[in-house]
DNA sequence: TTGAAAGCGCTAACAC
DNA sequence: GTGTTAGCGCTTTCAA
C-alpha cells in the first residue's frame, strides 16, 4: 500500500515551535512525540495537533546526539549484487519491527569495504550488518569488540563476530541429490573461488558425490560470482570430454552466464545438460530463466540478523554466535533426467 | 586501491579528549580536524597526533546539528535496478569531490518512494537526488519548493524541479539509424510503458522511422523495465507475421529477457533478428550478452546531478532547469545485417 | 503531570 | 593563533 506523501514544512520546525503553539513546555512535547507515558490526554492531543499543523518532523541528528542511543543499524552491501538487494529489502521491515532504523553504505567499484564501514562509524550506528563482506577476519574482530557485528551470508570464525547464514554445504548436497535422483552420474561444479560461501558449497558438492559413490566423477571448474565468470566457466565446460550431464553453479548470477553460453553453443537445457543455481534471487525466478536453484530465505536471514543485533544491543544475553538456516531446493525448468538414462 | 581499515576506538572519543591530550582548547582541535586556516603548524601536528593516537572520529550528527549545513545529499534509488547501481556508484565520487556526503534510501517491494523520501527528510539532507522516481509531479514540486531536488533519468516538467537526463529520443533515433544503415526495413519497438524515459524513447522510434520513410513498418509492442516484461513481449514478437528483422528494446534488462526467449525459440541473433538495448548497464557489457545498446553516461549524469545540487546550495545561481546529455550508440554483437539483404 | 535546568559533541562568534 | 562563551534541537535529570 503506497503511503501518502508527507507534507513538507516550509522551514525547519523545532520542538520549541510546537511547544509555543500548543502552549506547553518543550520537554512535554518531547514526551508526546516519543509516545511515552507522562502527559495528560488533553495535552497529548493539543501537542499532536500543533505538530501536525506546523508539519513538525523530529530531527534525528539532535535526537541521537542527546540520547546516547541512536537506534541506527549500519548496513554494508554491494550495489551490484542482486541477492544483496533482496537482503536489503528484507532488512528494512525487520529493523522497523523492532524500533530500529537502517543506514545504508554501498560498496561500489570505487568505494571499498573499509570506506563503507568508515562512513557508517562516523554516523554513529550502534551495530553493523555486513552482507557477504570480504574484509579480513581480524578486522571484523576488531570492529566486533567495539560494537555488535553481524555477518550475513558468509562464514567467519571469530569469537566476537555473529554470523547468520544458510547451510551452504547442505544446499549443495540437496542440489546434487536432486540431480542424482534424476539419473545423473556425471555432475560438474562451477565454484565461486574465494567469495563468501564458495568453500562451503564446494565441500557440500564433494560430500554429496562421495555419499553417492561418485567421487571419481567430480569435476571442479573455477567460476566466480558474476555472469562473466559463469560464461567463462561454461566455455571450459563445453570442451570437457566426456561432457558432464549436469552442473551445479556457485550462484544464480553465475548460472545465468552459464546458461547463456550453453544455449548459444546449441546445447538444450535441460535435455542435454541440467543446471542448478544458488540463492533463489530475483534472477532465478524470471519466467524465461526458470532456474532450478537452492533457496536462501532472505526474509528469514534478515530477520535473524536484526534479531541478533537487537538482542545484543538491548539485553546482554549472548547465545550461539553462529545461526545457520536450512536451505531449500526449488525445482524449476533447468533440470531434468539425462538423455541416455531413464530416471528412476 | 583498497584503503587501509581504520582502527576502531574503544569508546566514543570526543574533541575534548583530543584537546586534553594535545594540551589545547576544543575549538582549536575543531579547526585542525576540519582542515581550515587558523592554527599554527606545530599545534596542527600535535592535534593530528593526539587524534590519531586516540582513534578520534568526528561525530557527523553533532557536526551537522551545530553548523546549520549538513553537507548531506539524500539519494532515492531502486535496490533491484542494475542501472541505479551504476548511478549510485557514480554519485559517491561526484559528491565527495565537492565536499558532500551521500545518504542512501532504498525503494524496495515493501518500501515505496514516499517512505524513502520521508526517511531522508528526517535525516536533514540539504538536497535530494531521485533516480527515475515515479512520484507525482505535484509532490516533486512541493518538495522542490523547500529544497533542491534533482531528478535523474526521468522527464519532469515543473518549474522548481531540476532534471538531468539523457536525450532518450535521440538515443532511439541512433538505434534505428544504425539498424536502417545495416539494411533493416522492418523494425519493431518493445516499449517501457509508463516508466521513466519510455515515452521519449517511443517518440524517438517513431520519428526515426518517419525520417527513413518507414512509418508504415512501425510495430509497437508493450514491454516494461524488467526481464520478465521483455520475455513476454518477445513471445508476442515471435508470433508476428511477417516477423520484423530487428527490434529496439526499452532498456538492457528488458532486452535481456527478449534475447533469452528469442534464443530459446531457436532464433539466431543477430543472423535472424537484431536486438538493441538501452542504458549500457553492466548487463549489456557482459561478454556473453554483448548487447548493442545506447549508452547513458552514468559518470557524466551523476556529475551533472551533483553539480546542479551543489550549485543551487552554494550559490543561488539558477540556470536552465533541464540538462540533457547526448547518448551514444555502442555496437556489440546483437546487431547485424538482415539475412535476405546485403548491407550497403 | 508538568516545567526548569543541564548537556550530548560540535562549530561560530568573539575576545584576547 | 588561541581560548572563551554560547547554542544547534533534542532528551534527561530533577524539582515543583
Amino acid at each position: 500500500m503506497p503511503s501518502r506523501p508527507p507534507s513538507v514544512p516550509d522551514r525547519r520546525v523545532t520542538l520549541a515551535d510546537v511547544a509555543a503553539r500548543a502552549g506547553v513546555s518543550v520537554p512535554l512535547v518531547s514526551i508526546v512525540m516519543r509516545g511515552v507515558a507522562g502527559a495528560s490526554p488533553e495535552n497529548r492531543e493539543r501537542v499532536r495537533r500543533a505538530a501536525e499543523d506546523l508539519g513538525y518532523r523530529p530531527d534525528s541528528r539532535a535526537r541521537m546526539l542527546r540520547s546516547s542511543r541512536s537506534h541506527l543499524i549500519g548496513v554494508v552491501f554491494g550495489v551490484q549484487h542482486a541477492f544483496h538487494g533482496d537482503l536489503v529489502s528484507g532488512l528494512y521491515p525487520a529493523a522497523e519491527a523492532l524500533g530500529y532504523e537502517l543506514t545504508l553504505s554501498a560498496v561500489t567499484p570505487t568505494r571499498d569495504e573499509p570506506r563503507a564501514v568508515a562512513g557508517l562509524l562516523q554516523d554513529r550506528c550502534e551495530a553493523l550488518i555486513l552482507l557477504g563482506p570480504q574484509l579480513p577476519t581480524a578486522y571484523l574482530g576488531e570492529l566486533a569488540r567495539k560494537m555488535p557485528v553481524v555477518v550475513l551470508a558468509r562464514t567467519v570464525r571469530h569469537r566476537d563476530v555473529d554470523v547468520v547464514r544458510t547451510d551452504d554445504s547442505a544446499g549443495l548436497r540437496q542440489a546434487v541429490d536432486h540431480l542424482v535422483g534424476l539419473g545423473h552420474r556425471s555432475i560438474a561444479h562451477i565454484d565461486g573461488g574465494h567469495n563468501p560461501g564458495a568453500a562451503e558449497r564446494r565441500r557440500g558438492y564433494h560430500a554429496a558425490l562421495a555419499a553417492h559413490g561418485l567421487s571419481d566423477a567430480a569435476r571442479l571448474l573455477s567460476g566466480g560470482l558474476s555472469e562473466d565468470d559463469g560464461a567463462a566457466a561454461a566455455r571450459v565446460l563445453l570442451d570437457l570430454r566426456p561432457m558432464p550431464t549436469a552442473v551445479t553453479v556457485f550462484n544464480d548470477r553465475c548460472a545465468t552466464g552459464v546458461l547463456d553460453v550453453l544455449r548459444q553453443a546449441g546445447m538444450a537445457v535441460p535435455a542435454e545438460i541440467s543446471v542448478t543455481g544458488y540463492d533463489d534471487s530475483r534472477l532465478a525466478r524470471l519466467s524465461h530463466v526458470a532456474l532450478t536453484t537452492i533457496r536462501q530465505d532472505a526474509a528469514a536471514l534478515t530477520r535473524a540478523a536484526v534479531d541478533r543485533v537487537v538482542g545484543r544491543l538491548d539485553h546482554e544475553t549472548i547465545g550461539a554466535r553462529e545461526q545457520i538456516l536450512a536451505p531449500a531446493l526449488v525445482v524449476r525448468q533447468t533440470t531434468g533426467p539425462p538423455r541416455s538414462t531413464s530416471a528412476p
